[in-house]
Order: C-alpha cells, then sequence, then structure tokens
DNA sequence: TTTAAATGTACAGTATATGATACAACTTGA
DNA sequence: TCAAGTTGTATCATATACTGTACATTTAAA
C-alpha cells in the first residue's frame, strides 16, 4: 500500500508545527538546528528545510542565517470564537462584516437518515441549500441545510441569501423551541476545500444541528462545517454543586458589549 | 513548499475513510465508482485505487468486480456521545469500563502562552501531565494537563493514574469556581496518532479548558484530543426570548438514566 | 443473450520526493 | 581576528508517486 502513509516533509512539518503550538521548545524560542532535526526524524536536512520552509512562510517561526530558526511569538491572526448560543448575532454585533454565498438551492428527496430525524412522512421532499458564509470577505463556514418542503416553501432563494435561515424560519410562523446539536472533526473533502479556501484533507469542525417546532415535529437539520483557524466555539461554565453531584453548567455569553452582568429578564 | 502537502493517494485515503466513519454516503451503503472518484476528486483512477485498496485491507469496505465497492460494518461502532457538562460521570454511569494510561508525569516550565493563561509568577513551573483515557480497552481521548506546581505536588503519579484530575484537585483544597473551554478540529500529529491508534493526518476533535479557582486564580490548563470516531460532543438548547432578543441557551444534560425531570437542587 | 458498467491487471512515461554532497554566507562567542 | 556553528544555495542521482492508456474479467439489468 505504497503511498498512503504521510509524505516525510509532511510528517517533519506536522510534528514541528505542534511542538511550535504546543510550545514544547527546548530552551527559549529556539529551534534546534537542522541538522539535529534531520538526525532526530531520521530524514535528510534538506527534507527538514523543506518542512521549515513551509513553517516559515506561515509565519510561524523565523530563520536567521548562521543564527538559528526562531519560534515567533503570538501566533497570527486568531480566529472568531464564536458561543454557540448565538453566532451571527455576536458576529454582527462586533461589527464584522459577514456575507453569504449561496451555492445550492432546490428541493429535493432527503436521505433516510436526515428523513428519520426530521420525523418527515414517508416521500416528504425538502428544500436543500448549501451556503457558505464569509467573514471580512474570508469564507469560514460551510452549512448544508434540509428543511421539510411545506416549511422551506415560505422563503425564496433571494431571502436564503440574504437573511439567516433561522429568521425566516421565525418568520413563517414556526414556533421554534428546542435543539439538538453534536460536534465532532472532520476533514475537508475536496467541494468543502474549494469552498472554504482550504487544502483537501484539513482538519475542519463540524456541526450537526436539529431543530425542533413546539408540537415537536423537526424543522431545520444542519451540517456546518468551520474552518478551526477562523472558528472556534467557546464555552463559559461554572461549577455547581446539587444533591452532592459536582458538575458544570454553562453559561450563557454575556451579549457582546455587555459585562457578566445578569439581569433576569 | 513541495511535499508538504499530503500526497494524492494520502488524500483521497483520507478523504473517503473520514466519509465511511461518518457514514456521510450517497446511497445505501455503496461508494461511487472509482471513475466518478477520480473525477471528484481531480486524480487518476490508479490513484484512487490505491487509496481503495488500502481502505479494503482495513476491512472498511469490500470491492466486487463488475458490481462495485461496498462499505462494511453498516455503521459501526458508534461514538460515545457526550454532553460537555460532565463527561466522566456519564461514561461511569452507563457502566462504560474506562482506563487511564499516563505517558507523562514530571514539572516544567511551561510556555510563555499557558503561563499567562494560568496567571502565573514568573518562573512558576507546572505539574504536567498527558494521559490517553481508554474505554473498553479503546483509546479515545489524549490529556495535556498543566497545573500550578504548588497545586501540582498535592497528588502522586499514581492519584493520577487512578483518578479524575478535577477530582484530585477539589480534594487538595481548591475552591473550582469556573472554566472557560474552546472547540476545534485538528489533525493527529506522529505521537497523539500514535497513542490514540490512528493515522497522522486524522481529523481529531480538540478542546482547551482552563479551570479557574475562585480566587480567580488558574487551577489547570487543559488540552484534550478525541477521536471523532468514538467521541462526539452533545448539546441540548432551547430557543429563548428575553427583552425581546430571541437566542439559544443550553440545556443542563440530565443525569444518565434520568429523564429530564427538572427536580430544583 | 446482450449490453453497459464496474472492478482487476499491466506497462511505460513523466513528475515529484528524497537523499547525498559540497560550498557559500552569516552570526556568535572565544 | 578566528573558529565553530548555523542557515542559504546548488547540483546530481535515485526512488517513489502519479498519470494515461489499453484491455481483461465480472456483474447486473435490459
Amino acid at each position: 500500500m505504497a503511498g498512503v502513509e504521510p509524505s516525510k516533509t509532511r510528517q517533519v512539518y506536522l510534528v514541528l508545527r505542534d511542538r511550535i503550538a504546543g510550545g514544547r521548545l527546548d530552551d527559549q524560542g529556539t529551534l534546534p538546528p537542522e541538522q539535529a532535526l534531520a538526525a532526530e526524524y531520521g530524514v535528510s536536512r534538506v527534507t527538514v528545510r523543506r518542512a521549515l520552509a513551509e513553517l516559515e512562510q506561515e509565519g510561524l517561526i523565523a530563520r536567521r542565517r548562521g543564527a538559528g530558526t526562531f519560534v515567533l511569538g503570538a501566533g497570527g491572526a486568531k480566529p472568531i470564537v464564536a458561543d454557540f448560543s448565538d453566532v451571527l448575532a455576536n458576529l454582527v454585533a462586533m461589527g464584522r462584516e459577514t456575507a453569504v454565498r449561496l451555492l445550492a438551492f432546490d428541493y429535493r428527496e432527503p436521505s433516510a437518515a436526515i428523513a428519520s430525524t426530521l420525523k418527515l412522512n414517508a416521500g416528504e421532499k425538502t428544500q436543500f441549500s448549501v451556503r457558505v458564509r464569509l467573514i471580512d470577505g474570508q469564507p469560514f463556514s460551510h452549512l448544508t441545510t434540509h428543511v421539510p418542503q411545506r416549511i422551506g416553501v415560505t422563503y425564496t432563494e433571494a431571502d436564503l441569501a440574504a437573511r439567516p435561515l433561522l429568521s425566516l424560519l421565525e418568520r413563517s410562523g414556526v414556533q421554534i423551541e428546542r435543539a439538538t446539536q453534536e460536534v465532532t472533526a472532520v476533514l475537508a473533502t475536496p467541494d468543502v476545500a474549494a469552498a472554504l479556501d482550504v487544502e483537501v484533507g484539513s482538519a475542519l469542525l463540524g456541526t450537526t444541528r436539529t431543530v425542533f417546532a413546539a408540537d415537536g415535529s423537526g424543522v431545520e437539520h444542519l451540517s456546518a462545517l468551520y474552518r478551526p483557524d477562523r472558528y472556534a466555539l467557546h464555552m463559559e461554565m461554572v461549577r455547581t454543586e446539587a444533591a452532592g453531584v459536582r458538575r458544570w453548567a454553562t453559561v450563557l455569553a454575556p451579549a457582546a458589549g455587555d459585562r457578566i452582568t445578569k439581569k433576569a429578564s
């Protein structure tokens, strides 16, 4: 099975990048010399240099001829740190410009898994859409949604390109009550990689959300993929104790601009 | 920067394996034909075949000449679906056997990033540990922790191998109050890949948690990496409206075995 | 039975990755 | 100033990866 393993250059690159990210450096911000790295990883110096060149281009390290290779502090642009309680509201409140690219909009027969999650009737179609959301012109999320057709007909292609789906659903009169969400990690497939401007095989943060109405019927099935360098989920938690059992409880994120003030309704 | 990207065979292999693991298949257990995959990924059919050969050798797919390529082990073992509010308590309550492998235990100078996150005094060392947690004998999480040395000395290597760190911290008298947590996706580096028994370059769910005491001092910095095929974060949310602003609020997961009964204290 | 479509096999040419080596240019400290 | 150590550049040889092509074998449906 030749060719399935990562190339040596890539392995060295990954290891070094990880060491830098984790701050696991021998002494103060200095990487070992190329010869030492080559010996440590059992590869040629040329290979080490290729990995270092990539790290340098990404702005993670600086190399000075004759002196050495140095890790640059405070790496690069930090991701948007979004509380899951209301991502979009936060972004807007932060004054960041967001835009949406609508890649698909049609009605189709959903897969069995989605049909059962949304509790659809047999043969019921869904409104299907794929959107890419940009912040300051840069793509950061890839959203695939399924909405039961009877609800999906209440909005148009133009609506979806202009407003968040959730607000369109509430406009249609649906009583949104609860949702379940799962978070995992997946690799970028070619189509998603192209839409998000990352390489195939990059790690993406994936969330799957199912939204239910007050009557228990499924309203929306959302599969979202995020670039981890531009988007991270954030949670604030407090330690609670009830009936002798200690656990964590999440704290509702303060509205943007506010500060931890907790006024009831 | 040649050579830093994964080889094409590997990209195809990773993406396909990820698709299979995530059950993201077009129709029922059948993979698209090799020609279609080659076109989709922009590689030659030979390359697709190399990736498929590896997947076949790993027992993930079966190929039948003239018929097609089929995904085996329908659905496979589903991941543990853990509510972040108390992962371990849930696992134990579910009657699953968990074990810990202690890979590192020492005291060291933390990186500047960790020192500032924990608000350490200049030169203050941390108790450093790396653990791998297993469920039913299978590794599913890789935990790297930093604890200020003054707190870290209250537990031993044996303690850490036997009990959750959080309970050791609370045993030491620390008043744990709150924590912040971020969730992202990362690629498996060689060391983590070996510990979790995955391949280099696999997608992992990563969480970084910082725990604070009542006096505001940092108590623990945790970097956790999870296998997404064995572990997924789950959240239940309800739609709330306050002062005309609609948003999501998380629901505390019911204790295992319970059902949504919400008894105060 | 026929036909289309799928996987299996083979081979040769090209592109890329890796290694080995040598030397130049620069920095640091003795 | 000198010497040791470090990164930068260049070149050639070899190994591996990738592609394109052609054809064989098997399956499944018309």
